[in-house]
DNA sequence: CCTACCGATCGGTAGG
DNA sequence: CCTACCGATCGGTAGG
């Protein structure tokens, strides 16, 4: 009676477990039995394990390029692009946490002919941040910087620091986090 | 002539390759190869895997521990304290990245009747920062914040990363993350 | 610390 | 999607 699975379902459900159990502590036959199937039978939906990696850490990438992309197109003084980015980024993890939470956890077991474009990508989307701290402080609506890379770091920690303690189930809810996040990011403790 | 190797060695061998491959990615056989000796062979020092990943966790865990409780019982106005704990844990992840990256990275591998153990240390850990900052804010020292709880997540979450970008080639020296981190914590980016 | 193994599990394939 | 497998690798042991 169950419909047979997709290929779809075969990617989701990798992304879920490579997230809770990382890559190597997820078999192909623990993703089987995740999907009601043997490990054997993934493989009339896929070609290999490490793709599925790739393709789920694809999905992961592409969706906070596409956010980058599109804030910084838009225009907005460099406090309001800040507060998208972290809207944005906090709705692409309470709504996608595993294929984020593989993006930002297991890109270093990826397969090496994939590593470095995907690695790149990540690295695009943290100049976003340092060009827009840059211009903030250019444009004299945040403090002087000395090393703006390094502080794109630490915004980008606490942000991406919610892959790791985000539960769907928890107290708060995704648009209080962001709030508190982008006070916190702007005012910090003073 | 090469001089017999310790369970020392095996153990920071151990927290070398969990920290960069993880834990599940490091086989018995890729921990003997970068002690030189074979994977049979290591167990003339340790009883199996899972010990080894206890003991680099426990290791990393009494560090962090060992740094709260100092400066949680020292005297200090709420940011003298704060600087303190944000110096001291960057000194830890510079001076000891693989047993920090183990630990923070590796919990969730630990054998269940050491798990819960090493989670409530982490746990008390963040408290300390928690409640740092509900004193801070008490005292007028910090402005008001509605979740500490939270709050504490963030400080610790710019701080915790450190393990994951941290290169003792890199160019910037542990006294000036430090400084940096500190300063983005208690200001942000205003 | 090595030799010589062990049973279990791994990613993956052929054929239906 | 399952049956029935494959060679390779896994964590680990006995005996020296």
């Amino acid at each position: 009676m169950t419909t047979p699975k997709t290929r779809e379902d075969v990617v989701r459900a990798a992304g879920r477990l490579f997230a809770e159990r990382g890559y190597h502590g997820t078999s192909m036959r623990d993703l089987g039995q995740e999907l009601g199937i043997l490990g054997s039978s993934l493989y009339s939906h896929i070609d290999g394990k490490d793709q599925l990696l790739v393709e789920v850490i694809r999905r992961g990438a592409a969706m906070f390029q596409g956010l980058a992309d599109e804030v910084m197109a838009s225009p907005g003084t460099a406090a309001e692009r800040m507060r998208a980015l972290v809207e944005g980024h906090v709705r692409i993890i309470t709504e996608h946490v595993d294929e984020a939470a593989t993006f930002l956890n297991e890109l270093r077991f990826l397969p090496v002919e994939d590593r470095a474009g995907l690695i790149a990508l990540r690295d695009g989307y943290q100049r976003a941040f340092r060009r827009l701290i840059e211009e903030g402080v250019e444009a004299g609506e945040f403090r002087p910087i000395e090393d703006p890379a390094m502080t794109s770091t630490f915004v980008l920690s606490v942000l991406n620091a919610l892959v790791r303690w985000y539960r769907p189930a928890g107290p708060a809810e995704p648009d209080e986090i962001a709030s508190r996040m982008y006070e916190f990011v702007m005012e910090g403790l003073t």
